[in-house]
RNA sequence: GGUCCGGUGGCAGAGUGGUGAUGCAGCGGACUGCAAAUCCGCGAAUGUGGGUUCGAUUCCCGCCCGGACCUCCA
């Protein structure tokens, strides 16, 4: 078995990931605030997250992944004052949105899936915690934390406190100590949402969820914690002062991992742009496993620039793919990945580079090897991609198919009486509508093309 | 302004101090009534100027260009 290597975002270094717990390996990535629809921005990490979580597992007997849900902050808040709709529905229906979606982009269900508003005691018991040791202070209703009072502030995100006050570009609160500090509490109106705290009626602070929910579920310190690059400052920086004060011996996340940017045109794809894909919008374009490999051709630490064309072609490769399983239609997986595939994912999670290996598999697999066929759909297993049956990915979604069959019929009669004109007309009908006709030696089949 | 990341064939996109993967597209051929698919073959790339080296796309420095972050962000 080789050696599995991350890039650790921490150390800035290619590393062998050793777990904690070599029975256990625990790993921690943030999930989406449920006030929309997903776009394609937020769909990159679960799949590249979802890729690892497989990953682990078929190196590791047991991994526990958590990515939580934030269902409590202030855009959530400013959507139900937009649209009079209420926050409770507003987050419920996102978040079975959201799940639809990932579903869709063959993503797996996270282990544990920790909504915020259910693990407040949790995050006051930890704010108690931060003020009792000294890292954080009450002031006018609202807790915050001081930066001053950890001397590791600015080492992930690679700056010093000094720099990000020079940086700030947000008014400083009057309350604050430090213009770095930031909040765990704040007090809430009496329309907004809050909860009973030692402080008053109020509501968290965007960091100290996850802080409060890995801790919950994966302890004072575990394997890997992950999410996109945008997050490294300030949510993850502040995420780590928390963790790290309130559990000085813990250690917190050992290995940190960030995913590059999704961008569209050559420009970064986020909500505030407003110049977002939902994943939605894209799955009416393409099948959903066409939009995980068109994530997965880029490697996870690069910026990814989304472009119809090249959705177009990730779904032309995975016909390949398909046609390639095709050759063996009962070759069930083999129980080990591809040794090339295998040692491309163990370098920093190599998805192109084990994507080319599938493709040699492919070749095989097209030239009657049935190994070949066996081990490409156990690769695929890995990755998530090529679960479908082939009949389904080429003629699935429809419910012509006995038109087709009829029209195809009735040109293979004009064939065999030579009436190419018209067998051809049939045929030029059926591609009219996307369907695209194959003659082989064991008959005539068809496919559905993009 | 500060910090960081990146510039590879027509497009997408890996790896690598020693003849530059893979896919898509294109071109030629086989197969086909014609196609499609498949197979065989072909052309095609390391931003720029220096340095280190026997040798640099890879390491170092400058420059140009692009992107991200600097308290809404995946």
């Amino acid at each position: 078995m080789p050696t599995l290597f991350l890039h650790n975002s921490l150390t800035r270094k290619r590393e062998a990931f050793v777990p904690l717990d070599p029975t256990h390996v625990r790993m921690y990535v943030c999930g989406p605030t449920v006030y929309d629809l997903a776009h394609l921005g937020n769909a990159r990490p679960v799949v590249v997250f979802d890729v690892l979580a497989r990953l682990l597992r078929r190196l590791y007997p047991r991994v526990t992944y958590v990515r939580n849900i934030t269902d409590v902050d202030d855009k959530i808040n400013a959507r139900a004052a937009a649209t009079g709709e209420a926050i409770g529905a507003i987050t419920a229906r996102t978040t079975a949105d959201f799940h639809a979606d990932m579903a869709e982009l063959g993503a797996l269900p996270p282990d544990v899936e920790p909504a915020a508003t259910q693990h407040i005691a949790e995050m006051i018991a930890l704010i108690e915690r931060l003020i009792a040791s000294g890292h954080a202070y009450a002031a006018e209703g609202h807790v915050l934390f001081s930066v001053h009072s950890f001397a590791d502030y600015g080492h992930l995100s690679g700056r010093s406190p000094r720099e990000l006050l020079a940086g700030a570009r947000v008014e400083v609160a009057p309350y604050k100590r430090d213009a770095g500090d930031f909040v765990l509490w704040k007090p809430s109106t009496p329309e907004q949402p809050g909860w009973d705290s030692p402080w008053g009626r109020g509501r968290p602070g965007w960091h100290i969820e996850c802080s409060a929910m890995s801790w919950r579920y994966l302890g004072e310190t575990f394997d890997i914690h992950g999410g996109g690059q945008d997050l490294i400052f300030p949510h993850h920086e502040n995420e780590r002062a928390q963790s790290l004060c309130a559990f000085p011996h813990g250690g917190f996340a050992r290995l940190w991992m960030h995913n590059g940017m999704l961008l569209v045109n050559g420009e970064k794809m986020s909500k505030s742009l407003g110049n977002f894909r939902t994943v939605r919008d894209v799955l009416a374009l393409a099948p959903g496993e066409a939009i995980r490999l068109l994530l997965l051709k880029t490697h996870y630490r690069a910026a990814l620039d989304f472009t119809e064309a090249a959705l177009g072609e990730a779904r032309r490769e995975l016909d390949r793919f398909y046609r390639a399983l095709e050759m063996a239609p009962d070759a069930p997986a083999s129980p080990e990945i591809p040794a090339p595939v295998l040692a491309a994912l163990c370098e920093d999670l190599n998805t192109p580079g084990a994507l080319a290996a599938m493709h040699a598999l492919a070749d095989a697999a097209l030239g009657g090897d049935r190994e070949a066929a066996a081990g490409l759909r156990a690769a695929g297993a890995v990755l998530g991609l090529l679960g479908a049956d082939p009949a389904a990915w080429f003629r699935g979604g429809g419910d012509d198919a006995a038109a087709i069959e009829a029209a195809i019929a009735e040109r293979l009669a004009a064939r065999k009486a030579r009436d190419f004109a018209r067998a051809d007309a049939i045929r030029t009908a059926l591609a009219s509508r996307g369907i695209v006709l194959e003659d082989g030696a064991g008959g005539t089949t068809w496919r559905r093309a993009g």
